[in-house]
RNA sequence: CGGGGUAUUGUGUAAUGGUAGCACGAAUCGUUUGGGACGAUUUAGUCUCGGUUCGAAUCCGAGUACCCCGACCA
Protein backbone atom coordinates (compact mmCIF):
# COMPACT_ATOMS: atom_id res chain seq x y z
CA UNK A 1 0.00 0.00 0.00
CA UNK A 2 2.72 2.40 0.56
CA UNK A 3 4.26 1.40 -2.10
CA UNK A 4 1.18 2.41 -4.57
CA UNK A 5 0.63 5.47 -2.70
CA UNK A 6 3.81 6.91 -1.54
CA UNK A 7 2.36 9.99 -0.58
CA UNK A 8 -0.38 8.51 1.84
CA UNK A 9 1.65 8.74 4.41
CA UNK A 10 2.11 12.58 4.42
CA UNK A 11 -1.19 12.95 3.34
CA UNK A 12 -2.07 11.53 6.73
CA UNK A 13 -0.05 13.70 8.41
CA UNK A 14 -1.07 16.96 6.65
CA UNK A 15 -4.89 15.76 7.61
CA UNK A 16 -3.98 15.49 11.48
CA UNK A 17 -1.30 17.92 12.10
CA UNK A 18 -3.27 21.07 13.27
CA UNK A 19 -4.73 18.77 15.98
CA UNK A 20 -2.07 17.23 17.05
CA UNK A 21 -1.68 19.14 20.25
CA UNK A 22 -4.09 22.36 21.53
CA UNK A 23 -3.97 24.46 24.62
CA UNK A 24 -7.22 24.56 25.72
CA UNK A 25 -6.94 28.28 27.11
CA UNK A 26 -6.61 29.02 22.81
CA UNK A 27 -9.49 26.11 21.78
CA UNK A 28 -12.52 28.25 20.12
CA UNK A 29 -15.20 26.08 22.17
CA UNK A 30 -17.48 26.50 25.05
CA UNK A 31 -19.16 23.96 26.78
CA UNK A 32 -22.66 24.33 29.03
CA UNK A 33 -23.92 21.68 31.92
CA UNK A 34 -25.87 19.12 29.74
CA UNK A 35 -29.68 19.61 30.51
CA UNK A 36 -30.10 16.09 31.11
CA UNK A 37 -28.06 16.59 33.75
CA UNK A 38 -30.31 19.00 35.74
CA UNK A 39 -32.60 18.69 37.74
CA UNK A 40 -34.93 20.87 35.75
CA UNK A 41 -35.00 18.69 32.92
CA UNK A 42 -38.84 17.52 32.49
CA UNK A 43 -37.79 14.81 30.25
CA UNK A 44 -40.33 14.85 27.44
CA UNK A 45 -40.05 15.88 24.52
CA UNK A 46 -36.06 15.39 24.72
CA UNK A 47 -33.68 15.37 21.87
CA UNK A 48 -31.25 13.10 21.55
CA UNK A 49 -28.63 12.05 23.62
CA UNK A 50 -25.57 12.34 21.14
CA UNK A 51 -27.24 15.89 19.89
CA UNK A 52 -26.98 17.40 23.29
CA UNK A 53 -23.89 16.03 24.68
CA UNK A 54 -22.04 17.11 21.09
CA UNK A 55 -23.54 20.66 21.14
CA UNK A 56 -22.51 21.28 24.83
CA UNK A 57 -19.61 19.68 25.27
CA UNK A 58 -18.56 22.51 22.08
CA UNK A 59 -18.45 19.69 19.24
CA UNK A 60 -20.85 21.19 16.94
CA UNK A 61 -22.98 24.10 16.32
CA UNK A 62 -26.71 23.54 14.71
CA UNK A 63 -27.38 26.59 11.97
CA UNK A 64 -30.68 25.56 11.57
CA UNK A 65 -32.33 22.16 11.66
CA UNK A 66 -30.65 19.51 9.97
CA UNK A 67 -27.17 21.44 9.50
CA UNK A 68 -24.86 22.32 11.72
CA UNK A 69 -20.98 23.28 11.61
CA UNK A 70 -17.90 21.20 12.81
CA UNK A 71 -15.80 23.07 15.82
CA UNK A 72 -12.50 22.08 16.34
CA UNK A 73 -13.14 19.19 18.27
CA UNK A 74 -15.57 17.94 16.55
CA UNK A 75 -13.60 18.30 13.23
CA UNK A 76 -10.94 16.53 14.75
CA UNK A 77 -13.44 13.91 15.12
CA UNK A 78 -14.68 13.90 12.21
CA UNK A 79 -11.02 13.42 10.28
CA UNK A 80 -10.61 10.53 12.28
CA UNK A 81 -13.55 9.06 10.87
CA UNK A 82 -12.92 10.25 7.77
CA UNK A 83 -9.56 8.71 7.90
CA UNK A 84 -10.27 5.45 9.22
CA UNK A 85 -12.99 5.81 6.35
CA UNK A 86 -10.57 6.90 3.55
CA UNK A 87 -7.78 4.11 4.22
CA UNK A 88 -10.40 1.23 4.45
CA UNK A 89 -11.77 2.37 0.72
CA UNK A 90 -8.02 2.61 -0.41
CA UNK A 91 -7.29 -0.97 1.24
CA UNK A 92 -10.40 -2.05 -0.64
CA UNK A 93 -8.78 -0.84 -4.43
CA UNK A 94 -10.42 2.36 -4.40
CA UNK A 95 -9.27 5.67 -6.19
CA UNK A 96 -9.87 9.03 -4.16
CA UNK A 97 -11.75 11.77 -6.08
CA UNK A 98 -13.68 14.88 -5.89
CA UNK A 99 -16.78 15.00 -7.91
CA UNK A 100 -19.33 18.53 -7.78
CA UNK A 101 -21.91 19.11 -5.54
CA UNK A 102 -23.47 21.39 -8.49
CA UNK A 103 -25.37 19.25 -10.57
CA UNK A 104 -26.99 19.32 -14.26
CA UNK A 105 -30.56 18.95 -14.27
CA UNK A 106 -30.25 17.08 -17.91
CA UNK A 107 -28.74 14.24 -16.09
CA UNK A 108 -31.16 13.81 -13.51
CA UNK A 109 -34.21 14.21 -16.07
CA UNK A 110 -32.18 11.67 -17.94
CA UNK A 111 -32.19 9.22 -15.08
CA UNK A 112 -36.25 9.94 -14.37
CA UNK A 113 -34.92 11.47 -10.71
CA UNK A 114 -35.66 14.89 -11.29
CA UNK A 115 -39.20 14.83 -10.63
CA UNK A 116 -39.38 11.41 -8.78
CA UNK A 117 -36.97 11.94 -5.94
CA UNK A 118 -38.60 13.89 -2.83
CA UNK A 119 -35.21 14.64 -1.09
CA UNK A 120 -33.82 16.52 -3.99
CA UNK A 121 -32.55 20.06 -3.54
CA UNK A 122 -33.27 22.14 -6.66
CA UNK A 123 -31.61 25.17 -7.15
CA UNK A 124 -32.03 28.51 -9.77
CA UNK A 125 -29.10 29.48 -11.66
CA UNK A 126 -29.09 32.28 -13.87
CA UNK A 127 -32.16 32.69 -16.79
CA UNK A 128 -34.53 29.36 -16.63
CA UNK A 129 -31.48 27.56 -15.62
CA UNK A 130 -31.62 24.87 -12.90
CA UNK A 131 -29.51 23.09 -11.18
CA UNK A 132 -29.25 19.86 -8.56
CA UNK A 133 -27.74 19.95 -5.03
CA UNK A 134 -26.43 15.97 -4.78
CA UNK A 135 -28.22 13.88 -2.83
CA UNK A 136 -25.64 11.13 -4.44
CA UNK A 137 -23.84 10.85 -7.51
CA UNK A 138 -24.84 8.27 -9.77
CA UNK A 139 -25.54 11.13 -12.09
CA UNK A 140 -22.23 12.06 -12.07
CA UNK A 141 -20.10 9.15 -12.16
CA UNK A 142 -21.64 7.06 -14.67
CA UNK A 143 -21.14 9.65 -17.01
CA UNK A 144 -17.82 10.10 -15.87
CA UNK A 145 -16.70 6.69 -16.02
CA UNK A 146 -18.04 6.43 -19.85
CA UNK A 147 -15.05 8.81 -20.72
CA UNK A 148 -12.89 6.58 -18.81
CA UNK A 149 -13.65 2.81 -19.38
CA UNK A 150 -14.00 1.49 -22.80
CA UNK A 151 -12.36 -2.25 -22.65
CA UNK A 152 -13.02 -5.05 -20.45
CA UNK A 153 -8.86 -4.17 -19.25
CA UNK A 154 -10.10 -1.32 -17.43
CA UNK A 155 -12.86 -3.00 -15.48
CA UNK A 156 -13.21 -3.88 -13.01
CA UNK A 157 -12.44 -0.53 -10.77
CA UNK A 158 -14.09 1.66 -7.94
CA UNK A 159 -13.81 5.29 -7.20
CA UNK A 160 -14.88 7.23 -3.98
CA UNK A 161 -15.27 9.95 -2.36
CA UNK A 162 -15.98 11.73 0.75
CA UNK A 163 -18.08 14.99 0.27
CA UNK A 164 -21.19 17.31 1.65
CA UNK A 165 -24.16 15.61 0.25
CA UNK A 166 -27.56 17.10 0.50
CA UNK A 167 -30.98 15.88 0.83
CA UNK A 168 -34.33 18.03 1.70
CA UNK A 169 -35.67 15.10 4.37
CA UNK A 170 -39.43 16.57 5.34
CA UNK A 171 -37.99 16.17 8.75
CA UNK A 172 -34.50 16.66 9.85
CA UNK A 173 -34.36 15.25 14.08
CA UNK A 174 -32.00 13.65 16.71
CA UNK A 175 -29.29 15.78 15.96
CA UNK A 176 -26.20 14.27 13.73
CA UNK A 177 -28.55 11.50 13.15
CA UNK A 178 -30.50 12.77 10.44
CA UNK A 179 -29.45 16.06 8.41
CA UNK A 180 -30.30 17.48 5.40
CA UNK A 181 -26.11 18.35 4.94
CA UNK A 182 -23.99 15.92 5.41
CA UNK A 183 -20.32 14.57 4.55
CA UNK A 184 -21.08 11.27 3.14
CA UNK A 185 -18.36 8.25 1.68
CA UNK A 186 -19.87 7.47 -1.45
CA UNK A 187 -17.95 4.51 -3.36
CA UNK A 188 -18.92 3.13 -6.99
CA UNK A 189 -17.41 0.05 -8.50
CA UNK A 190 -17.54 -1.09 -11.91
CA UNK A 191 -17.44 -4.70 -13.17
CA UNK A 192 -18.27 -6.49 -16.43
CA UNK A 193 -20.21 -8.66 -15.26
CA UNK A 194 -22.58 -10.09 -12.37
CA UNK A 195 -20.19 -12.34 -10.80
CA UNK A 196 -17.46 -10.10 -10.74
CA UNK A 197 -19.91 -7.78 -8.61
CA UNK A 198 -21.14 -10.08 -5.86
CA UNK A 199 -17.75 -10.90 -5.12
CA UNK A 200 -16.86 -6.71 -4.71
CA UNK A 201 -20.34 -6.62 -2.91
CA UNK A 202 -19.38 -9.49 -0.34
CA UNK A 203 -15.57 -7.95 0.13
CA UNK A 204 -17.25 -4.42 0.74
CA UNK A 205 -19.48 -6.22 3.45
CA UNK A 206 -16.38 -7.16 5.53
CA UNK A 207 -14.50 -3.92 4.75
CA UNK A 208 -17.87 -2.26 6.06
CA UNK A 209 -17.77 -4.39 9.03
CA UNK A 210 -13.73 -3.28 10.16
CA UNK A 211 -14.64 -0.01 9.89
CA UNK A 212 -17.60 0.01 12.38
CA UNK A 213 -15.36 -1.85 14.27
CA UNK A 214 -12.80 0.89 14.03
CA UNK A 215 -14.85 3.62 14.90
CA UNK A 216 -15.86 1.70 18.03
CA UNK A 217 -19.54 0.27 17.09
CA UNK A 218 -18.54 -3.00 15.68
CA UNK A 219 -20.11 -5.18 18.23
CA UNK A 220 -24.12 -3.46 17.59
CA UNK A 221 -23.50 -3.00 13.96
CA UNK A 222 -25.52 -5.51 12.18
CA UNK A 223 -25.87 -6.60 8.67
CA UNK A 224 -29.45 -5.46 7.60
CA UNK A 225 -31.32 -6.83 4.47
CA UNK A 226 -33.39 -4.09 3.48
CA UNK A 227 -35.47 -3.36 0.16
CA UNK A 228 -33.38 -1.87 -2.71
CA UNK A 229 -35.43 1.20 -3.22
CA UNK A 230 -35.10 2.57 -6.83
CA UNK A 231 -32.01 0.77 -7.55
CA UNK A 232 -32.30 -2.85 -7.17
CA UNK A 233 -34.44 -5.41 -5.16
CA UNK A 234 -32.73 -5.67 -2.37
CA UNK A 235 -29.82 -3.65 -0.87
CA UNK A 236 -27.72 -4.50 2.64
CA UNK A 237 -27.75 -1.68 5.55
CA UNK A 238 -25.55 -1.26 8.23
CA UNK A 239 -27.47 -0.74 11.35
CA UNK A 240 -26.23 0.54 14.64
CA UNK A 241 -28.87 -0.41 17.35
CA UNK A 242 -29.81 2.46 19.64
CA UNK A 243 -32.81 3.44 21.43
CA UNK A 244 -32.24 7.37 19.24
CA UNK A 245 -32.60 5.22 15.90
CA UNK A 246 -35.65 5.70 14.07
CA UNK A 247 -35.44 2.31 12.17
CA UNK A 248 -36.90 -1.07 13.73
CA UNK A 249 -35.17 -4.44 12.64
CA UNK A 250 -35.36 -7.82 13.13
CA UNK A 251 -32.18 -9.74 14.23
CA UNK A 252 -31.98 -13.26 13.75
CA UNK A 253 -30.99 -15.28 17.26
CA UNK A 254 -29.53 -17.78 15.58
CA UNK A 255 -27.30 -16.38 12.67
CA UNK A 256 -27.02 -12.65 14.09
CA UNK A 257 -27.94 -11.22 10.74
CA UNK A 258 -30.89 -8.74 10.25
CA UNK A 259 -33.90 -7.84 8.38
CA UNK A 260 -35.84 -4.50 8.26
CA UNK A 261 -39.54 -3.82 8.44
CA UNK A 262 -40.38 -4.11 4.94
CA UNK A 263 -38.17 -7.35 4.27
CA UNK A 264 -40.09 -9.00 7.52
CA UNK A 265 -43.33 -8.57 6.11
CA UNK A 266 -42.94 -9.83 2.65
CA UNK A 267 -41.02 -12.87 4.16
CA UNK A 268 -41.18 -13.71 7.90
CA UNK A 269 -38.34 -16.47 8.24
CA UNK A 270 -34.87 -15.43 7.73
CA UNK A 271 -33.44 -15.33 4.41
CA UNK A 272 -29.83 -16.20 5.77
CA UNK A 273 -30.61 -19.17 7.41
CA UNK A 274 -34.70 -19.68 7.55
CA UNK A 275 -34.95 -19.34 11.72
CA UNK A 276 -37.97 -17.30 12.66
CA UNK A 277 -36.61 -16.50 16.10
CA UNK A 278 -36.11 -13.02 16.02
CA UNK A 279 -35.08 -9.56 18.24
CA UNK A 280 -36.83 -6.83 17.62
CA UNK A 281 -34.78 -3.80 18.28
CA UNK A 282 -34.39 0.01 17.61
CA UNK A 283 -31.33 1.05 14.85
CA UNK A 284 -30.03 3.88 13.09
CA UNK A 285 -28.42 3.12 9.46
CA UNK A 286 -25.28 3.74 9.29
CA UNK A 287 -23.84 2.51 6.16
CA UNK A 288 -25.53 1.13 3.25
CA UNK A 289 -24.54 -0.69 -0.27
CA UNK A 290 -26.44 -1.42 -3.61
CA UNK A 291 -26.20 -3.86 -6.02
CA UNK A 292 -26.99 -0.81 -9.01
CA UNK A 293 -26.57 -3.81 -11.92
CA UNK A 294 -27.20 -1.55 -14.80
CA UNK A 295 -29.85 0.76 -13.81
CA UNK A 296 -27.01 3.52 -14.13
CA UNK A 297 -25.53 2.50 -16.84
CA UNK A 298 -27.83 2.45 -19.13
CA UNK A 299 -29.68 5.57 -19.28
CA UNK A 300 -25.83 7.05 -19.67
CA UNK A 301 -25.13 4.22 -22.14
CA UNK A 302 -21.71 3.08 -19.93
CA UNK A 303 -20.52 0.11 -22.30
CA UNK A 304 -17.59 -1.73 -22.59
CA UNK A 305 -15.78 -4.05 -25.47
CA UNK A 306 -15.54 -7.74 -23.85
CA UNK A 307 -12.97 -10.10 -24.80
CA UNK A 308 -15.26 -11.62 -27.13
CA UNK A 309 -15.33 -8.62 -28.84
CA UNK A 310 -19.10 -7.74 -27.82
CA UNK A 311 -20.44 -4.75 -26.29
CA UNK A 312 -21.85 -4.81 -22.84
CA UNK A 313 -23.27 -2.47 -20.23
CA UNK A 314 -20.90 -2.31 -17.10
CA UNK A 315 -22.86 -3.86 -13.83
CA UNK A 316 -22.51 -1.12 -11.22
CA UNK A 317 -22.25 -1.00 -7.15
CA UNK A 318 -22.24 1.31 -4.55
CA UNK A 319 -21.58 1.89 -1.52
CA UNK A 320 -22.02 4.69 1.38
CA UNK A 321 -21.40 5.77 5.00
CA UNK A 322 -22.29 8.76 6.38
CA UNK A 323 -19.79 10.31 8.96
CA UNK A 324 -21.75 12.56 10.64
CA UNK A 325 -24.35 10.13 11.60
CA UNK A 326 -21.57 7.32 12.38
CA UNK A 327 -20.34 9.93 15.04
CA UNK A 328 -23.39 10.61 16.05
CA UNK A 329 -24.02 6.85 16.71
CA UNK A 330 -21.05 6.33 18.49
CA UNK A 331 -22.31 9.17 21.23
CA UNK A 332 -25.02 7.32 21.17
CA UNK A 333 -23.57 4.00 21.79
CA UNK A 334 -20.52 5.43 24.05
CA UNK A 335 -21.68 7.86 27.11
CA UNK A 336 -22.23 7.79 30.71
CA UNK A 337 -24.37 10.28 33.29
CA UNK A 338 -20.99 12.48 32.54
CA UNK A 339 -20.57 12.84 28.92
CA UNK A 340 -19.13 11.12 25.96
CA UNK A 341 -16.66 8.27 25.94
CA UNK A 342 -14.43 8.28 22.50
CA UNK A 343 -13.36 5.45 21.27
CA UNK A 344 -9.57 5.91 21.05
CA UNK A 345 -9.33 5.55 17.16
CA UNK A 346 -11.57 8.56 16.68
CA UNK A 347 -11.54 10.77 19.66
CA UNK A 348 -10.13 14.31 19.49
CA UNK A 349 -7.13 13.91 21.25
CA UNK A 350 -6.01 10.78 22.63
CA UNK A 351 -4.69 12.52 26.23
CA UNK A 352 -6.58 15.36 27.87
CA UNK A 353 -3.52 17.01 30.25
CA UNK A 354 -4.23 18.84 33.15
CA UNK A 355 -2.88 20.27 35.65
CA UNK A 356 -4.18 21.36 38.63
CA UNK A 357 -3.05 24.78 39.87
CA UNK A 358 -1.82 24.36 43.40
CA UNK A 359 -2.83 27.58 45.96
CA UNK A 360 -1.13 30.91 45.56
CA UNK A 361 2.40 31.27 48.00
CA UNK A 362 3.05 27.48 47.95
CA UNK A 363 5.70 28.19 45.86
CA UNK A 364 4.73 24.87 44.24
CA UNK A 365 2.63 26.62 41.26
CA UNK A 366 5.68 27.06 38.78
CA UNK A 367 6.46 23.60 39.09
CA UNK A 368 3.69 22.12 38.26
CA UNK A 369 2.99 24.18 35.28
CA UNK A 370 6.69 23.49 34.54
CA UNK A 371 5.86 19.71 34.92
CA UNK A 372 2.73 20.11 32.67
CA UNK A 373 4.89 22.35 30.19
CA UNK A 374 7.02 19.44 29.51
CA UNK A 375 4.94 16.60 29.76
CA UNK A 376 3.21 18.47 26.90
CA UNK A 377 5.80 18.95 24.59
CA UNK A 378 6.80 15.13 25.20
CA UNK A 379 3.76 13.87 24.28
CA UNK A 380 4.20 16.15 21.05
CA UNK A 381 7.24 14.42 20.41
CA UNK A 382 6.13 10.60 20.88
CA UNK A 383 3.29 11.85 18.09
CA UNK A 384 0.35 11.63 20.78
CA UNK A 385 -2.66 14.02 20.11
CA UNK A 386 -2.68 15.86 23.66
CA UNK A 387 -5.16 18.61 24.83
CA UNK A 388 -3.16 20.46 27.68
CA UNK A 389 -5.60 22.00 29.80
CA UNK A 390 -3.34 25.21 30.94
CA UNK A 391 -5.88 27.46 32.49
CA UNK A 392 -5.50 29.05 35.61
CA UNK A 393 -9.04 30.10 36.31
CA UNK A 394 -10.71 27.31 36.59
CA UNK A 395 -10.90 25.14 39.73
CA UNK A 396 -10.04 21.40 39.70
CA UNK A 397 -13.91 20.51 39.86
CA UNK A 398 -14.89 22.31 36.79
CA UNK A 399 -12.01 20.85 34.61
CA UNK A 400 -12.80 17.12 35.75
CA UNK A 401 -16.44 17.87 34.75
CA UNK A 402 -15.26 19.65 31.64
CA UNK A 403 -13.00 16.59 30.96
CA UNK A 404 -15.47 13.88 31.48
CA UNK A 405 -18.16 15.58 29.26
CA UNK A 406 -15.50 16.24 26.37
CA UNK A 407 -14.86 12.37 26.99
CA UNK A 408 -10.92 12.14 26.12
CA UNK A 409 -9.52 8.67 26.91
CA UNK A 410 -7.06 9.05 28.40
CA UNK A 411 -6.85 11.87 31.35
CA UNK A 412 -3.57 12.90 33.05
CA UNK A 413 -3.73 15.31 35.76
CA UNK A 414 -0.44 16.57 37.36
CA UNK A 415 -0.81 18.63 40.75
CA UNK A 416 1.41 19.34 43.66
CA UNK A 417 -0.17 15.78 45.12
CA UNK A 418 1.31 13.83 42.23
CA UNK A 419 4.47 15.94 41.93
CA UNK A 420 5.06 14.77 45.97
CA UNK A 421 5.80 11.09 44.15
CA UNK A 422 7.32 12.45 41.45
CA UNK A 423 4.22 10.90 39.73
CA UNK A 424 0.59 12.12 37.34
CA UNK A 425 -2.27 10.97 37.52
CA UNK A 426 -3.54 8.63 35.02
CA UNK A 427 -7.21 7.87 34.62
CA UNK A 428 -9.14 6.33 31.04
CA UNK A 429 -12.15 7.60 30.48
CA UNK A 430 -14.05 4.60 30.16
CA UNK A 431 -12.96 3.13 33.90
CA UNK A 432 -13.33 4.38 37.33
CA UNK A 433 -9.96 3.86 39.11
CA UNK A 434 -6.91 6.01 38.82
CA UNK A 435 -3.77 4.89 38.73
CA UNK A 436 -0.40 7.50 39.54
CA UNK A 437 2.59 7.08 37.07
CA UNK A 438 5.88 8.11 37.25
CA UNK A 439 6.80 10.64 35.36
CA UNK A 440 9.73 8.88 33.76
CA UNK A 441 7.54 6.34 33.08
CA UNK A 442 4.75 8.38 31.40
CA UNK A 443 6.53 7.70 27.54
CA UNK A 444 6.13 3.41 27.81
CA UNK A 445 2.32 4.37 28.85
CA UNK A 446 1.55 4.76 24.91
CA UNK A 447 3.21 2.60 23.32
C1' C B 1 -46.55 17.14 4.22
C1' G B 2 -50.48 16.04 8.55
C1' G B 3 -50.82 16.45 14.01
C1' G B 4 -48.95 18.47 18.69
C1' G B 5 -45.77 21.79 21.42
C1' U B 6 -42.49 25.87 22.25
C1' A B 7 -40.34 30.83 21.40
C1' U B 8 -37.78 35.87 27.43
C1' U B 9 -29.59 37.83 27.64
C1' G B 10 -24.50 33.13 25.11
C1' U B 11 -27.20 28.72 28.05
C1' G B 12 -31.23 27.05 31.38
C1' U B 13 -35.45 29.32 33.29
C1' A B 14 -39.22 32.97 36.27
C1' A B 15 -42.75 37.02 36.00
C1' U B 16 -52.70 37.80 37.99
C1' G B 17 -52.59 42.64 31.67
C1' G B 18 -49.07 47.05 35.75
C1' U B 19 -40.89 48.36 37.53
C1' A B 20 -38.56 42.06 32.94
C1' G B 21 -36.07 38.71 37.75
C1' C B 22 -32.98 34.33 39.05
C1' A B 23 -29.05 30.68 38.11
C1' C B 24 -25.03 29.37 34.95
C1' G B 25 -21.78 31.78 31.40
C1' A B 26 -18.81 36.16 30.10
C1' A B 27 -15.80 40.62 32.23
C1' U B 28 -12.97 43.09 36.50
C1' C B 29 -11.01 42.59 41.49
C1' G B 30 -10.01 39.75 45.70
C1' U B 31 -10.13 35.00 48.24
C1' U B 32 -9.70 29.88 46.74
C1' U B 33 -7.46 25.29 44.37
C1' G B 34 -8.53 17.14 43.60
C1' G B 35 -15.03 17.08 41.28
C1' G B 36 -18.53 22.76 37.74
C1' A B 37 -15.50 26.87 45.07
C1' C B 38 -16.70 31.94 47.48
C1' G B 39 -17.56 37.37 47.81
C1' A B 40 -18.07 42.15 45.37
C1' U B 41 -18.92 44.91 40.93
C1' U B 42 -20.40 44.64 35.83
C1' U B 43 -22.47 42.70 31.15
C1' A B 44 -26.57 40.98 28.19
C1' G B 45 -33.02 39.50 26.76
C1' U B 46 -39.26 39.48 25.77
C1' C B 47 -38.75 35.88 17.55
C1' U B 48 -41.17 39.34 13.55
C1' C B 49 -45.36 42.23 11.94
C1' G B 50 -50.14 43.86 13.10
C1' G B 51 -54.39 44.29 16.61
C1' U B 52 -57.03 44.97 21.57
C1' U B 53 -55.81 48.14 25.90
C1' C B 54 -54.49 53.97 29.73
C1' G B 55 -50.82 50.00 29.83
C1' A B 56 -48.89 43.64 26.49
C1' A B 57 -43.48 38.95 27.71
C1' U B 58 -48.59 37.93 29.08
C1' C B 59 -54.72 38.53 25.36
C1' C B 60 -56.03 38.17 19.76
C1' G B 61 -54.44 37.53 14.42
C1' A B 62 -50.78 36.54 10.80
C1' G B 63 -45.88 35.15 9.79
C1' U B 64 -41.20 32.84 10.97
C1' A B 65 -38.10 29.49 13.54
C1' C B 66 -37.09 25.31 16.47
C1' C B 67 -38.57 20.63 18.99
C1' C B 68 -41.62 16.10 19.31
C1' C B 69 -45.10 12.23 16.97
C1' G B 70 -46.54 10.39 12.21
C1' A B 71 -45.95 9.97 6.92
C1' C B 72 -41.63 10.12 3.83
C1' C B 73 -36.53 8.63 3.54
C1' A B 74 -30.75 7.16 -3.06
Amino acid sequence: MDKAFPRLRARDDLFTSFINHMLQSKLFYKTNKPSFASELRTGEEKSAISNELLVNAGFIDQLMAGVYSFLPLGFSVLKNVENIIRKNMIDAGGQEILMPVLQPKENWIKTGRWNNLDVLFKVNGSGDKEYALGPTHEEVVSPLAKKNVFSYRDLPISVFQIQTKFRDELRAKSGLLRTREFLMKDLYSFHANQEDLDKYYEKMIKVYFNIFKELGIGKQTYLTLASGGTFSKYSHEFQMVTDAGEDIIYICNKCKTAVNKEIKNETPACPNCSSDSFVEKKAVEVGNIFKLGTKYSLPFDLKFKDSDGSEKPVIMGCYGIGLGRSIGAVVEASHDEKGIIWPKEIAPFLVHLIEINPSTGSGQAKKVKATAEKIYQDLQKQGIQVLYDDREDKSAGEKFAEADLIGIPYRIVVSEKTLAKNSVEVKERNKKSTKLVKIKQLSKLFK
